[in-house]
RNA sequence: GGCGGUAUAGCCAAGUGGUAAGGCAGAGGUCUGCAAAACCUUUAUCGUCGGUUCGAAUCCGAUUACCGCCUCCA
Protein backbone atom coordinates (compact mmCIF):
# COMPACT_ATOMS: atom_id res chain seq x y z
CA UNK A 1 0.00 0.00 0.00
CA UNK A 2 1.45 3.30 -1.16
CA UNK A 3 1.71 5.97 1.53
CA UNK A 4 2.83 9.22 1.03
CA UNK A 5 4.39 12.38 3.31
CA UNK A 6 1.68 15.20 2.92
CA UNK A 7 2.75 18.14 4.02
CA UNK A 8 -1.16 18.93 4.94
CA UNK A 9 -0.60 16.76 7.67
CA UNK A 10 2.90 16.82 7.79
CA UNK A 11 2.68 12.79 8.24
CA UNK A 12 2.63 9.65 5.69
CA UNK A 13 -1.03 8.99 4.56
CA UNK A 14 -2.18 5.76 2.70
CA UNK A 15 -1.97 7.46 -1.35
CA UNK A 16 -5.62 6.92 -2.67
CA UNK A 17 -6.00 8.68 -5.76
CA UNK A 18 -9.51 10.52 -7.08
CA UNK A 19 -10.00 8.11 -9.89
CA UNK A 20 -8.39 5.05 -9.74
CA UNK A 21 -5.79 4.14 -11.65
CA UNK A 22 -5.42 7.71 -12.31
CA UNK A 23 -3.13 10.45 -10.73
CA UNK A 24 -3.31 13.79 -11.37
CA UNK A 25 -0.48 15.61 -10.31
CA UNK A 26 0.69 19.50 -11.14
CA UNK A 27 4.31 19.90 -10.13
CA UNK A 28 5.10 24.17 -9.92
CA UNK A 29 8.04 24.86 -12.98
CA UNK A 30 10.76 27.15 -13.42
CA UNK A 31 10.43 30.47 -14.41
CA UNK A 32 12.26 30.61 -17.49
CA UNK A 33 14.52 33.46 -17.69
CA UNK A 34 17.75 31.69 -17.14
CA UNK A 35 19.25 28.05 -17.75
CA UNK A 36 17.70 25.80 -14.69
CA UNK A 37 20.33 24.77 -12.49
CA UNK A 38 20.62 21.89 -10.58
CA UNK A 39 18.22 22.42 -7.51
CA UNK A 40 16.02 23.07 -10.22
CA UNK A 41 16.78 20.01 -11.62
CA UNK A 42 16.26 17.89 -8.43
CA UNK A 43 12.80 18.85 -8.42
CA UNK A 44 12.20 17.61 -11.84
CA UNK A 45 13.60 14.45 -11.09
CA UNK A 46 12.18 13.98 -7.74
CA UNK A 47 8.50 14.37 -9.14
CA UNK A 48 9.37 12.31 -12.07
CA UNK A 49 10.80 9.20 -9.69
CA UNK A 50 7.33 9.96 -8.11
CA UNK A 51 5.82 9.58 -11.83
CA UNK A 52 7.63 6.77 -13.35
CA UNK A 53 6.97 5.14 -9.68
CA UNK A 54 3.15 5.46 -10.17
CA UNK A 55 3.72 3.93 -13.69
CA UNK A 56 5.47 1.29 -12.71
CA UNK A 57 2.23 0.61 -10.59
CA UNK A 58 0.14 0.79 -13.63
CA UNK A 59 -1.79 4.11 -12.53
CA UNK A 60 -2.33 6.70 -15.99
CA UNK A 61 -0.50 9.89 -14.95
CA UNK A 62 -1.76 13.47 -16.14
CA UNK A 63 1.71 14.98 -15.25
CA UNK A 64 1.25 19.29 -15.75
CA UNK A 65 3.97 21.61 -14.89
CA UNK A 66 3.78 25.20 -15.95
CA UNK A 67 6.82 27.60 -17.09
CA UNK A 68 6.54 30.84 -15.78
CA UNK A 69 7.51 32.94 -18.58
CA UNK A 70 6.71 36.52 -17.42
CA UNK A 71 7.75 38.32 -14.41
CA UNK A 72 10.45 40.95 -13.31
CA UNK A 73 13.15 38.78 -13.76
CA UNK A 74 11.91 37.91 -17.10
CA UNK A 75 11.48 41.26 -18.00
CA UNK A 76 14.72 42.32 -16.56
CA UNK A 77 16.48 39.38 -18.23
CA UNK A 78 14.72 40.58 -21.71
CA UNK A 79 16.37 44.30 -21.17
CA UNK A 80 19.83 42.92 -20.65
CA UNK A 81 19.99 40.92 -23.61
CA UNK A 82 18.28 43.29 -25.67
CA UNK A 83 15.39 41.21 -26.75
CA UNK A 84 11.84 40.83 -26.19
CA UNK A 85 9.89 39.18 -23.30
CA UNK A 86 9.11 36.27 -25.01
CA UNK A 87 11.74 35.55 -26.55
CA UNK A 88 13.44 35.21 -23.52
CA UNK A 89 11.32 32.71 -22.40
CA UNK A 90 11.09 30.51 -25.54
CA UNK A 91 15.01 30.54 -26.00
CA UNK A 92 15.22 29.26 -21.85
CA UNK A 93 12.01 26.74 -22.40
CA UNK A 94 13.96 25.12 -25.52
CA UNK A 95 16.99 24.90 -22.98
CA UNK A 96 14.85 23.21 -20.38
CA UNK A 97 13.88 20.65 -22.52
CA UNK A 98 17.70 20.00 -23.74
CA UNK A 99 18.50 19.69 -20.35
CA UNK A 100 15.37 17.89 -18.78
CA UNK A 101 15.73 15.43 -21.78
CA UNK A 102 19.52 15.08 -21.18
CA UNK A 103 18.93 13.52 -17.39
CA UNK A 104 15.82 11.76 -18.87
CA UNK A 105 13.35 13.30 -17.64
CA UNK A 106 9.96 12.27 -18.93
CA UNK A 107 8.11 15.01 -20.94
CA UNK A 108 5.00 16.66 -19.22
CA UNK A 109 1.37 16.09 -20.18
CA UNK A 110 1.46 19.45 -20.30
CA UNK A 111 3.00 22.29 -19.98
CA UNK A 112 0.97 25.36 -20.19
CA UNK A 113 2.50 29.17 -19.84
CA UNK A 114 0.66 31.69 -18.25
CA UNK A 115 1.28 33.94 -21.08
CA UNK A 116 -0.91 31.85 -23.04
CA UNK A 117 -3.77 31.82 -20.22
CA UNK A 118 -4.15 35.63 -19.94
CA UNK A 119 -8.08 35.62 -20.21
CA UNK A 120 -8.40 32.42 -17.75
CA UNK A 121 -6.67 34.55 -15.14
CA UNK A 122 -8.22 37.60 -15.96
CA UNK A 123 -11.66 35.39 -15.39
CA UNK A 124 -10.33 33.79 -12.31
CA UNK A 125 -9.19 37.00 -10.45
CA UNK A 126 -13.01 38.55 -11.72
CA UNK A 127 -14.67 35.40 -9.39
CA UNK A 128 -12.06 36.30 -6.53
CA UNK A 129 -13.19 39.78 -6.22
CA UNK A 130 -16.72 39.34 -6.61
CA UNK A 131 -16.23 36.96 -3.68
CA UNK A 132 -14.77 39.50 -2.03
CA UNK A 133 -11.51 37.93 -1.91
CA UNK A 134 -9.90 39.95 -4.00
CA UNK A 135 -9.38 44.24 -4.40
CA UNK A 136 -7.74 46.23 -6.71
CA UNK A 137 -5.86 49.15 -6.21
CA UNK A 138 -4.00 51.65 -8.26
CA UNK A 139 -4.32 49.38 -11.06
CA UNK A 140 -2.74 46.39 -9.16
CA UNK A 141 -5.43 43.57 -7.75
CA UNK A 142 -4.51 42.04 -4.33
CA UNK A 143 -5.57 38.82 -2.79
CA UNK A 144 -7.24 39.15 0.56
CA UNK A 145 -5.22 37.09 2.33
CA UNK A 146 -7.27 37.32 5.90
CA UNK A 147 -10.15 36.79 4.33
CA UNK A 148 -9.60 32.95 3.74
CA UNK A 149 -10.07 31.22 6.99
CA UNK A 150 -7.42 28.51 6.25
CA UNK A 151 -4.91 31.37 5.19
CA UNK A 152 -1.44 29.41 6.72
CA UNK A 153 -2.61 26.03 7.34
CA UNK A 154 0.05 24.29 4.95
CA UNK A 155 2.70 25.74 6.15
CA UNK A 156 1.42 26.00 10.00
CA UNK A 157 1.70 30.07 10.11
CA UNK A 158 -0.14 31.96 11.92
CA UNK A 159 -1.20 35.15 10.28
CA UNK A 160 -0.42 37.61 13.35
CA UNK A 161 2.95 35.77 13.59
CA UNK A 162 4.24 36.10 10.21
CA UNK A 163 7.20 38.74 10.28
CA UNK A 164 6.85 41.40 7.54
CA UNK A 165 9.67 41.71 5.32
CA UNK A 166 11.82 38.95 7.02
CA UNK A 167 13.07 37.70 3.78
CA UNK A 168 14.13 41.07 2.74
CA UNK A 169 11.94 41.30 -0.41
CA UNK A 170 9.17 42.97 0.17
CA UNK A 171 9.04 46.28 -1.74
CA UNK A 172 7.93 48.91 0.25
CA UNK A 173 6.04 51.04 -2.79
CA UNK A 174 3.86 47.63 -3.15
CA UNK A 175 3.10 47.48 0.63
CA UNK A 176 1.40 50.76 0.24
CA UNK A 177 -1.09 49.89 -1.76
CA UNK A 178 -1.97 46.63 0.36
CA UNK A 179 -4.73 46.74 2.99
CA UNK A 180 -2.72 44.69 4.61
CA UNK A 181 1.35 43.16 4.62
CA UNK A 182 -0.04 39.68 4.20
CA UNK A 183 -2.38 40.43 1.11
CA UNK A 184 -0.46 39.05 -2.35
CA UNK A 185 -0.81 40.23 -5.66
CA UNK A 186 -2.68 38.58 -8.30
CA UNK A 187 -2.44 41.40 -10.55
CA UNK A 188 0.28 43.91 -11.27
CA UNK A 189 -0.45 46.63 -13.78
CA UNK A 190 1.77 47.69 -15.96
CA UNK A 191 5.16 50.13 -15.86
CA UNK A 192 5.69 52.19 -18.40
CA UNK A 193 7.24 50.20 -21.73
CA UNK A 194 6.75 46.96 -20.21
CA UNK A 195 5.04 44.02 -21.67
CA UNK A 196 1.67 43.90 -20.47
CA UNK A 197 -2.07 42.47 -21.24
CA UNK A 198 -5.42 44.88 -20.90
CA UNK A 199 -7.65 43.66 -17.93
CA UNK A 200 -10.38 45.36 -16.49
CA UNK A 201 -8.20 46.69 -14.34
CA UNK A 202 -5.82 48.50 -16.89
CA UNK A 203 -2.97 47.27 -18.70
CA UNK A 204 -0.93 44.50 -16.74
CA UNK A 205 0.31 41.29 -15.88
CA UNK A 206 -0.24 38.08 -13.69
CA UNK A 207 1.09 38.45 -10.09
CA UNK A 208 3.18 34.68 -9.48
CA UNK A 209 0.94 32.35 -7.95
CA UNK A 210 -2.74 32.67 -9.94
CA UNK A 211 -0.74 31.22 -12.67
CA UNK A 212 -0.45 27.72 -11.11
CA UNK A 213 -4.06 27.72 -10.04
CA UNK A 214 -5.79 28.85 -13.14
CA UNK A 215 -3.40 26.20 -14.99
CA UNK A 216 -3.93 23.53 -12.34
CA UNK A 217 -7.56 23.97 -12.09
CA UNK A 218 -7.92 24.47 -16.33
CA UNK A 219 -5.90 21.26 -17.49
CA UNK A 220 -7.05 19.36 -14.01
CA UNK A 221 -10.21 20.17 -12.61
CA UNK A 222 -10.99 21.82 -9.19
CA UNK A 223 -9.50 19.18 -7.29
CA UNK A 224 -6.41 17.36 -8.17
CA UNK A 225 -4.49 14.30 -6.27
CA UNK A 226 -0.74 16.08 -6.12
CA UNK A 227 0.32 19.27 -6.07
CA UNK A 228 4.13 19.17 -6.18
CA UNK A 229 7.31 21.46 -5.82
CA UNK A 230 10.49 22.26 -3.91
CA UNK A 231 10.04 23.00 -0.20
CA UNK A 232 10.41 26.63 -0.37
CA UNK A 233 7.02 26.96 -2.35
CA UNK A 234 5.31 25.59 0.35
CA UNK A 235 5.31 29.33 1.79
CA UNK A 236 3.92 31.74 0.50
CA UNK A 237 3.83 30.51 -3.01
CA UNK A 238 1.61 26.98 -2.16
CA UNK A 239 -0.20 28.78 0.31
CA UNK A 240 -1.40 31.17 -1.62
CA UNK A 241 -2.59 28.65 -4.53
CA UNK A 242 -4.67 26.93 -1.69
CA UNK A 243 -6.11 30.36 -0.66
CA UNK A 244 -6.74 31.53 -4.37
CA UNK A 245 -8.37 28.12 -5.39
CA UNK A 246 -10.68 26.79 -2.85
CA UNK A 247 -11.68 30.49 -2.51
CA UNK A 248 -12.75 30.32 -6.34
CA UNK A 249 -13.70 26.69 -6.11
CA UNK A 250 -15.36 25.91 -2.62
CA UNK A 251 -13.73 22.39 -3.05
CA UNK A 252 -10.34 21.22 -1.60
CA UNK A 253 -7.57 21.80 -4.03
CA UNK A 254 -5.30 18.85 -3.65
CA UNK A 255 -5.42 15.85 -1.87
CA UNK A 256 -2.33 15.93 -1.14
CA UNK A 257 1.03 18.25 -1.22
CA UNK A 258 4.53 17.08 -1.77
CA UNK A 259 8.11 18.59 -1.46
CA UNK A 260 11.37 18.11 -2.29
CA UNK A 261 14.40 18.87 -0.70
CA UNK A 262 17.17 21.14 -1.09
CA UNK A 263 20.21 20.31 -3.11
CA UNK A 264 22.92 22.27 -0.88
CA UNK A 265 26.68 22.88 -1.58
CA UNK A 266 29.35 24.25 -0.24
CA UNK A 267 30.72 23.73 3.38
CA UNK A 268 28.49 26.01 4.59
CA UNK A 269 25.76 23.83 2.95
CA UNK A 270 24.13 26.05 1.80
CA UNK A 271 20.91 26.17 -0.77
CA UNK A 272 21.75 26.36 -3.93
CA UNK A 273 19.77 29.00 -5.88
CA UNK A 274 19.60 31.30 -7.93
CA UNK A 275 20.04 34.40 -5.76
CA UNK A 276 22.63 33.23 -4.11
CA UNK A 277 24.29 32.68 -7.34
CA UNK A 278 25.85 29.50 -5.95
CA UNK A 279 24.64 27.78 -8.68
CA UNK A 280 25.60 25.23 -11.28
CA UNK A 281 23.48 24.71 -14.75
CA UNK A 282 22.70 21.56 -16.02
CA UNK A 283 23.73 22.82 -19.18
CA UNK A 284 27.06 23.34 -17.58
CA UNK A 285 27.35 20.44 -15.63
CA UNK A 286 26.32 17.84 -18.31
CA UNK A 287 29.55 18.87 -20.10
CA UNK A 288 31.52 16.98 -17.55
CA UNK A 289 29.39 14.74 -15.77
CA UNK A 290 27.37 12.19 -17.43
CA UNK A 291 23.51 13.01 -17.60
CA UNK A 292 22.38 9.82 -16.11
CA UNK A 293 25.07 10.00 -13.33
CA UNK A 294 23.82 13.61 -12.11
CA UNK A 295 20.38 11.83 -12.51
CA UNK A 296 21.07 8.39 -10.51
CA UNK A 297 22.93 10.44 -7.70
CA UNK A 298 19.82 12.55 -7.64
CA UNK A 299 17.03 10.41 -8.23
CA UNK A 300 18.55 7.42 -5.46
CA UNK A 301 18.14 9.58 -2.32
CA UNK A 302 14.82 10.26 -0.86
CA UNK A 303 12.73 13.44 -2.14
CA UNK A 304 12.21 15.03 0.67
CA UNK A 305 16.09 14.89 2.11
CA UNK A 306 18.81 17.01 1.17
CA UNK A 307 21.08 16.78 -1.28
CA UNK A 308 25.00 17.78 -0.64
CA UNK A 309 26.12 18.87 -3.93
CA UNK A 310 30.03 17.50 -3.91
CA UNK A 311 32.35 16.03 -6.69
CA UNK A 312 32.81 13.30 -4.29
CA UNK A 313 29.11 12.02 -3.97
CA UNK A 314 28.73 12.17 -7.86
CA UNK A 315 31.59 10.12 -8.14
CA UNK A 316 30.23 7.49 -5.59
CA UNK A 317 26.98 7.46 -7.82
CA UNK A 318 29.15 6.90 -10.87
CA UNK A 319 30.64 3.89 -8.78
CA UNK A 320 27.38 2.49 -8.06
CA UNK A 321 25.80 3.04 -11.64
CA UNK A 322 28.68 1.17 -12.88
CA UNK A 323 28.45 -1.50 -10.87
CA UNK A 324 25.11 -1.88 -11.95
CA UNK A 325 25.77 -1.68 -15.87
CA UNK A 326 28.47 -4.30 -15.53
CA UNK A 327 26.13 -6.94 -13.93
CA UNK A 328 23.86 -6.04 -16.93
CA UNK A 329 26.79 -6.25 -18.87
CA UNK A 330 27.69 -10.17 -17.29
CA UNK A 331 24.08 -10.95 -17.98
CA UNK A 332 24.03 -10.23 -21.35
CA UNK A 333 26.99 -11.86 -22.08
CA UNK A 334 25.74 -15.01 -20.60
CA UNK A 335 22.94 -14.83 -22.86
CA UNK A 336 24.44 -16.27 -25.68
CA UNK A 337 25.34 -19.69 -24.26
CA UNK A 338 22.36 -20.16 -21.97
CA UNK A 339 20.08 -22.82 -22.28
CA UNK A 340 16.55 -22.81 -22.58
CA UNK A 341 14.56 -23.13 -19.68
CA UNK A 342 14.17 -21.54 -16.10
CA UNK A 343 15.68 -22.16 -12.73
CA UNK A 344 12.81 -21.87 -10.16
CA UNK A 345 14.86 -21.08 -7.33
CA UNK A 346 16.17 -18.15 -8.38
CA UNK A 347 13.39 -16.57 -10.19
CA UNK A 348 11.13 -16.86 -6.87
CA UNK A 349 14.19 -15.09 -5.10
CA UNK A 350 13.97 -12.16 -8.18
CA UNK A 351 9.85 -11.95 -7.46
CA UNK A 352 11.08 -11.64 -3.63
CA UNK A 353 13.69 -9.04 -4.55
CA UNK A 354 10.85 -7.02 -6.40
CA UNK A 355 8.50 -7.77 -3.56
CA UNK A 356 10.92 -6.17 -1.30
CA UNK A 357 11.63 -3.14 -4.11
CA UNK A 358 7.33 -2.44 -3.78
CA UNK A 359 7.41 -2.61 -0.74
CA UNK A 360 10.55 0.29 0.12
CA UNK A 361 9.07 2.89 -2.46
CA UNK A 362 5.48 2.54 -0.93
CA UNK A 363 7.02 3.78 2.14
CA UNK A 364 7.29 7.75 0.76
CA UNK A 365 8.85 6.68 -2.45
CA UNK A 366 11.97 5.90 -0.33
CA UNK A 367 14.66 5.66 -3.00
CA UNK A 368 17.33 4.46 -1.02
CA UNK A 369 16.00 1.48 0.04
CA UNK A 370 14.55 0.79 -3.33
CA UNK A 371 18.05 0.76 -5.22
CA UNK A 372 19.09 -1.31 -2.03
CA UNK A 373 17.19 -3.87 -3.57
CA UNK A 374 18.60 -3.06 -7.23
CA UNK A 375 21.89 -3.80 -5.68
CA UNK A 376 20.48 -7.51 -4.34
CA UNK A 377 18.81 -8.22 -7.54
CA UNK A 378 22.52 -7.18 -9.12
CA UNK A 379 24.39 -9.63 -6.90
CA UNK A 380 21.97 -12.28 -7.21
CA UNK A 381 22.15 -11.88 -11.01
CA UNK A 382 26.13 -11.56 -10.77
CA UNK A 383 26.35 -14.73 -8.63
CA UNK A 384 23.87 -16.45 -11.21
CA UNK A 385 25.78 -15.57 -14.07
CA UNK A 386 29.09 -17.08 -12.50
CA UNK A 387 27.26 -20.25 -12.86
CA UNK A 388 28.66 -23.14 -15.70
CA UNK A 389 25.23 -23.89 -17.20
CA UNK A 390 22.46 -21.10 -16.86
CA UNK A 391 18.94 -20.45 -18.11
CA UNK A 392 17.92 -18.44 -20.09
CA UNK A 393 14.12 -17.70 -18.81
CA UNK A 394 15.92 -16.51 -15.73
CA UNK A 395 18.68 -14.59 -17.13
CA UNK A 396 15.77 -12.71 -19.27
CA UNK A 397 13.98 -12.30 -15.92
CA UNK A 398 16.90 -10.89 -13.70
CA UNK A 399 17.58 -8.69 -17.12
CA UNK A 400 14.33 -7.17 -17.51
CA UNK A 401 13.27 -6.48 -13.66
CA UNK A 402 17.10 -4.79 -13.10
CA UNK A 403 15.75 -2.68 -16.22
CA UNK A 404 12.19 -2.11 -14.70
CA UNK A 405 13.44 -1.20 -11.39
CA UNK A 406 16.05 1.31 -12.85
CA UNK A 407 13.90 2.77 -14.38
CA UNK A 408 11.70 4.11 -11.94
CA UNK A 409 14.84 5.97 -11.25
CA UNK A 410 15.24 7.54 -15.25
CA UNK A 411 17.81 5.09 -15.81
CA UNK A 412 18.52 2.59 -18.54
CA UNK A 413 21.14 0.11 -18.62
CA UNK A 414 23.05 -0.43 -21.91
CA UNK A 415 24.64 -3.17 -23.30
CA UNK A 416 26.68 -2.11 -26.28
CA UNK A 417 27.15 -4.67 -28.76
CA UNK A 418 31.04 -3.84 -29.05
CA UNK A 419 31.96 -4.81 -33.15
CA UNK A 420 35.86 -4.06 -33.58
CA UNK A 421 38.01 -6.89 -36.05
CA UNK A 422 40.90 -5.56 -35.67
CA UNK A 423 41.04 -6.04 -31.41
CA UNK A 424 39.60 -9.39 -32.13
CA UNK A 425 42.37 -10.44 -34.69
CA UNK A 426 43.98 -9.08 -31.46
CA UNK A 427 42.26 -10.95 -28.55
CA UNK A 428 42.61 -14.08 -31.14
CA UNK A 429 46.34 -13.88 -31.48
CA UNK A 430 46.23 -13.52 -27.70
CA UNK A 431 44.27 -16.60 -27.10
CA UNK A 432 46.73 -18.49 -29.19
CA UNK A 433 49.90 -17.32 -27.04
CA UNK A 434 48.21 -17.85 -23.60
CA UNK A 435 47.36 -21.72 -25.15
CA UNK A 436 51.34 -21.81 -26.20
CA UNK A 437 51.95 -20.52 -22.69
CA UNK A 438 53.15 -17.38 -24.02
CA UNK A 439 52.59 -15.33 -21.41
CA UNK A 440 54.63 -12.64 -22.38
CA UNK A 441 53.25 -11.63 -25.45
CA UNK A 442 49.89 -12.42 -24.11
CA UNK A 443 50.15 -9.78 -21.34
CA UNK A 444 52.35 -7.56 -24.73
CA UNK A 445 48.53 -7.90 -26.10
CA UNK A 446 46.93 -6.50 -22.88
CA UNK A 447 48.99 -4.04 -22.67
CA UNK A 448 48.54 -2.48 -26.17
CA UNK A 449 44.97 -2.92 -25.80
CA UNK A 450 44.92 -1.05 -22.59
CA UNK A 451 46.77 2.11 -23.79
CA UNK A 452 43.87 2.18 -26.36
CA UNK A 453 41.51 1.83 -23.28
CA UNK A 454 40.52 -1.36 -24.33
CA UNK A 455 39.99 -3.92 -20.88
CA UNK A 456 40.15 -7.23 -21.48
CA UNK A 457 38.32 -9.68 -19.20
CA UNK A 458 39.14 -13.83 -19.45
CA UNK A 459 36.05 -15.83 -18.37
CA UNK A 460 35.24 -19.46 -18.45
CA UNK A 461 32.94 -18.35 -21.62
CA UNK A 462 35.86 -16.86 -23.73
CA UNK A 463 37.52 -13.47 -23.33
CA UNK A 464 35.47 -10.25 -23.80
CA UNK A 465 36.42 -6.46 -23.73
CA UNK A 466 35.21 -3.28 -22.98
CA UNK A 467 35.91 0.03 -23.40
CA UNK A 468 37.75 2.18 -19.98
CA UNK A 469 35.35 4.67 -18.87
C1' G B 1 10.51 36.61 16.85
C1' G B 2 7.21 32.55 14.36
C1' C B 3 7.20 27.89 11.61
C1' G B 4 9.86 23.67 9.74
C1' G B 5 14.01 20.35 8.77
C1' U B 6 18.65 17.76 9.81
C1' A B 7 22.45 15.38 13.20
C1' U B 8 23.96 7.30 12.46
C1' A B 9 31.19 4.34 10.48
C1' G B 10 36.45 7.68 6.30
C1' C B 11 32.19 9.17 2.80
C1' C B 12 26.86 8.55 1.08
C1' A B 13 22.82 6.46 3.63
C1' A B 14 18.66 2.84 5.72
C1' G B 15 16.54 1.95 10.27
C1' U B 16 10.17 4.98 14.87
C1' G B 17 10.97 -0.06 21.19
C1' G B 18 14.29 -5.75 21.00
C1' U B 19 19.85 -5.34 20.55
C1' A B 20 22.84 -1.07 13.94
C1' A B 21 20.18 -2.52 5.76
C1' G B 22 22.79 -1.24 1.44
C1' G B 23 26.56 1.30 -1.55
C1' C B 24 31.42 3.82 -2.12
C1' A B 25 36.34 3.97 -0.30
C1' G B 26 39.96 0.76 2.75
C1' A B 27 41.92 -4.22 4.45
C1' G B 28 42.16 -9.59 3.87
C1' G B 29 40.64 -13.75 0.91
C1' U B 30 38.49 -16.94 -3.38
C1' C B 31 38.78 -17.26 -8.72
C1' U B 32 42.95 -16.07 -12.59
C1' G B 33 49.39 -17.92 -15.68
C1' C B 34 48.97 -12.61 -14.28
C1' A B 35 44.91 -9.38 -14.53
C1' A B 36 39.86 -7.55 -14.86
C1' A B 37 35.04 -8.41 -13.23
C1' A B 38 32.52 -10.95 -9.63
C1' C B 39 31.96 -13.26 -4.98
C1' C B 40 33.25 -13.99 0.43
C1' U B 41 35.05 -11.84 5.08
C1' U B 42 36.05 -7.38 7.75
C1' U B 43 35.14 -1.69 9.78
C1' A B 44 29.99 2.26 14.17
C1' U B 45 26.41 1.80 19.95
C1' C B 46 23.64 6.15 16.59
C1' G B 47 25.26 15.27 18.32
C1' U B 48 25.22 16.07 24.02
C1' C B 49 22.77 15.46 28.91
C1' G B 50 18.85 13.39 31.64
C1' G B 51 14.26 10.43 31.95
C1' U B 52 10.56 6.33 30.81
C1' U B 53 11.20 0.96 29.96
C1' C B 54 13.17 -5.69 31.25
C1' G B 55 15.08 -3.31 26.82
C1' A B 56 15.84 3.07 22.95
C1' A B 57 19.31 5.29 17.30
C1' U B 58 14.07 4.64 17.80
C1' C B 59 9.44 7.43 23.15
C1' C B 60 9.68 11.99 26.65
C1' G B 61 12.35 16.43 28.47
C1' A B 62 16.43 19.58 28.00
C1' U B 63 20.65 21.12 25.27
C1' U B 64 24.18 22.06 21.13
C1' A B 65 25.26 22.67 15.99
C1' C B 66 23.87 23.33 11.08
C1' C B 67 20.13 24.32 7.26
C1' G B 68 15.50 26.31 5.25
C1' C B 69 10.80 29.45 4.93
C1' C B 70 8.38 34.11 6.76
C1' U B 71 5.67 37.01 0.12
C1' C B 72 12.59 36.48 -5.10
C1' C B 73 13.54 30.99 -5.18
C1' A B 74 12.79 23.92 -7.02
Amino acid sequence: MLKVFNTLTRQKEVFKSINPNVVNMYVCGPTVYNYIHIGNARSAIAFDTIRRYFEYKGYKVNYVSNFTDVDDKLIKAAKELNITVPEVADRFIEAFKEDTSAINIEPATVNPRATENIPEIIDFIKVLIEKGFAYESVGDVYYRARHFEHYGELSDQNIDELEVGASEHTDPAELEKKEDPIDFALWKAAKPEEISWESPWGAGRPGWHIECSVMSTKYLGDTIDIHGGGQDLEFPHHENEIAQTEAKTGQKFANYWLHNGFVTVGDANEKMSKSLGNFVTVHDIIKTVAPEVLRFFMATTQYRRPIQYTEANLADAANNLKRLETAYNNLNYRLKDAEAGNDPKVDQEVRQIQANFVDAMDDDFNAQNGIAQVYELAKLGNIYAENQRVDQGTIKMILEQLQAMVNVFGIVLKSEELKDDHIEALIQERLDARKNKDFARSDEIREQLKAQGIILEDTPQGTRWRREE
